[in-house]
DNA sequence: GGGATATTGTTGACCGGGACAACGAATTTC
DNA sequence: GAAATTCGTTGTCCCGGTCAACAATATCCC
């Protein structure tokens, strides 16, 4: 069991082992927290860079209120024409019932279309509407210069090998 | 306004211009789904790492079930004991509302503790417990495990480099 | 042919998590 | 000492991942 609660001085962060510490011992700002091992995750800057992404990437479609989400899915329905509900949620490795739900908004708003399947009774043949198509071509311009505004964050070169490694991974 | 809903072949994804086709022709199987323009989006293959990242995570912790985000709370609380509530949330990148019910959860099990700060009566001083501390200890055991698998998917070369240019943007 | 089995789309429910507004208490500013 | 700011907290809303169940349809297998 945890002692009672006694007042602690507060603590300003310590320099931690690993951290290369570049001892400028004087300063000490309440700002330098320490990561601690966090700093040789990937994943915790994998997540913390998908939010800075997805943050611009709303901002910049905001006009067009389409999310990531959706983007994806009116991306893939139009290279996909007639593609089933099954097929888009696995490629875009989300489950079924999340895609129906999506679907369902994007229906709502006019953007895309669910046609019976001629061989399957089961399926639906997924497709844009016309206000689907301008929507896609609206949103694949404003998602570029998204795009371009990483590609300078980095650098074109390096921009590349990264997407290209993740690319490997996924 | 769009037609009527009428039947239409299903259409199994034709080689989109901008995808090196290997011309194939001859096989088709139903899941070669075209990304389109996804294939060039930073973003979409950060997302997708992220979440099997995460997954593999929480599979690995599943014996102490513990989350990422908690895993990152008890990191930073370990490399920094007595700091502030707000101090945490800025340097994880979280809302403080967020952290509250974060740091709720981690209370009720025992691992951390809200200490009044001697010098600003507004705040909280954060401490690990410590079972809290065994925790961190352990967890921190599964997580490098789970790193390595990372670093064995990328080759050890292309992971460095990898985690550099996410420091960078992140 | 016909019954068992599998797939597809759908709905419902639960939980984690981001976003925002509001609030009382405590501190800092002027 | 009044005004403004900070800190922790609560409430609410919405998005998204996860799982279970179900009806309709298709496929398998004897």
């Amino acid at each position: 069991m945890p002692g009672p609660a006694a007042r602690i001085t507060d603590a300003t962060p310590r320099a931690k082992s690993g951290t290369k510490s570049r001892a400028k011992a004087g300063v000490r700002r309440a700002t330098e927290v320490d990561l601690g091992v966090l700093n040789e995750r990937l994943g915790y800057f994998v997540r913390r860079l998908q939010v800075w992404v997805f943050q611009d990437f709303i901002r910049r479609l905001s006009r067009l209120d389409l999310s990531p989400a959706q983007f994806s899915v009116i991306v893939v329905i139009g290279a996909n024409p007639g593609l089933s509900q099954a097929q888009l949620a696995t490629t875009l490795g989300i489950e079924r019932a999340r895609l129906v739900r999506l679907l369902h908004r994007l229906e709502q708003r006019g953007l895309t279309e669910r046609r019976p399947s001629a061989a399957d009774g089961r399926r639906h043949a997924l497709v844009l509407t016309r206000s689907g198509e301008k929507m896609l071509a609206d949103a694949t311009k404003l998602a570029e210069q998204h795009e371009d505004g990483l590609k300078q964050k980095l650098g074109a070169r390096q921009y590349r090998t990264l997407l290209e490694m993740l690319r490997i991974l996924a």
